[in-house]
DNA sequence: CAACGGACCTGCCTGC
DNA sequence: TGCAGGCAGGTCCGTT
């Protein structure tokens, strides 16, 4: 579920409420997520400085260590008062005392809590990430020069954590929409150009998305308990068979990697590229 | 190495 | 109405 925007609007609601304090206890609900939840029995009493996130990993980083929380598929932590009754799937909570908790569910587990002691990134999960698209350090030449010599379809290059992390299925459809990209060409036959403006796509559409608070399809919502509005911003996502925003011509779908890929055959040719949407981003 | 498929798990939707 | 089957926002790991 999360890609980077859901996860960066769940850090941005959470931060300001848990930065600065104290881990009172924590309580585990259902230790097995995608790896046992391990939370060092003597956290508590030690103050959250920063909520960081790296890629799709929320970082709780406390002075001796950061506590790893990945949302999975269908994670979400929400800030609630301590009352409230416990969710189907609620599965971990941290409190850090005064009337609210931050509880994690995630009905398919495919999320992790984990510890990693000592600062830095060192942890294996965070270890060989690719630089974060939003900043300085990703650029269309970096993608060109580690696309070379490989056959593997431009998507599934996009959406490698290694490559670039944060880019998930939608988003990764998207950013090829506005790039003019057709998904399924092979990522070592892209033009270094082509490769600027499919990292531009990334980042407006990252961008724009955070901006509304990410995309909702069925039950992302934020620390608060609201969802995100990008849904309504998608040009090809979940959109087979209807119209191209662009030239209206039908969005075609195909499995790339076991996931949904969608595309307009017309402004994404099988051949050569087409035209660019995204505007040029000056930083 | 790179590429591919399977694995993990629950819930929701469709179609018979 | 019930049930089987397919699909879902991720990504690691084993096998070729």
């Amino acid at each position: 579920m999360p890609e980077l925007p859901e996860v960066e609007t769940t850090r941005r609601g959470l931060a300001p409420l848990i930065e600065g304090q104290a881990l009172r206890q924590f309580a585990v609900h259902q230790p097995m997520l995608r790896w046992p939840v391990s939370i060092p029995n003597e956290l508590p009493g030690h103050v959250v400085q920063r909520l960081r996130r790296r890629g799709k990993y929320l970082l709780f980083d406390f002075e001796h260590g950061s506590l790893i929380v990945h949302l999975g598929m269908s994670g979400s932590l929400r800030f609630v008062e301590r009352e409230t009754p416990r969710l189907l799937h609620d599965h971990v909570e941290l409190d850090f005392g005064g009337v609210h908790l931050v509880r994690l569910n995630d009905p398919r587990r495919f999320g992790c809590v984990l510890w990693q002691p000592g600062g830095g990134e060192t942890h294996p999960l965070l270890a060989s990430l690719g630089p974060e698209p939003l900043e300085n350090e990703f650029s269309g030449q970096g993608l060109f020069e580690k696309a070379r010599a490989r056959k593997v379809a431009v998507k599934l290059f996009v959406m490698n954590s290694h490559i670039v992390v944060g880019v998930g299925n939608i988003y990764a459809n998207e950013a090829l929409f506005l790039a003019g990209v057709r998904p399924t060409r092979a990522a070592g036959r892209i033009p270094r150009g082509r490769f600027e403006d499919v990292a531009r796509a990334i980042r407006m559409v990252l961008d724009d998305s955070i901006r509304v608070g990410g995309t909702t399809l069925r039950d992302f919502i934020n620390p608060e308990g609201k969802p995100g509005y990008f849904r309504q911003s998608l040009r090809v996502y979940d959109r087979a068979d209807q119209p191209c925003v662009r030239c209206g011509a039908g969005i075609e779908s195909v499995v790339l990697g076991g996931r949904s890929t969608y595309y307009c055959p017309s402004c994404q040719p099988s051949r050569g590229f087409g035209p660019v949407s995204c505007k040029v981003l000056i930083d």
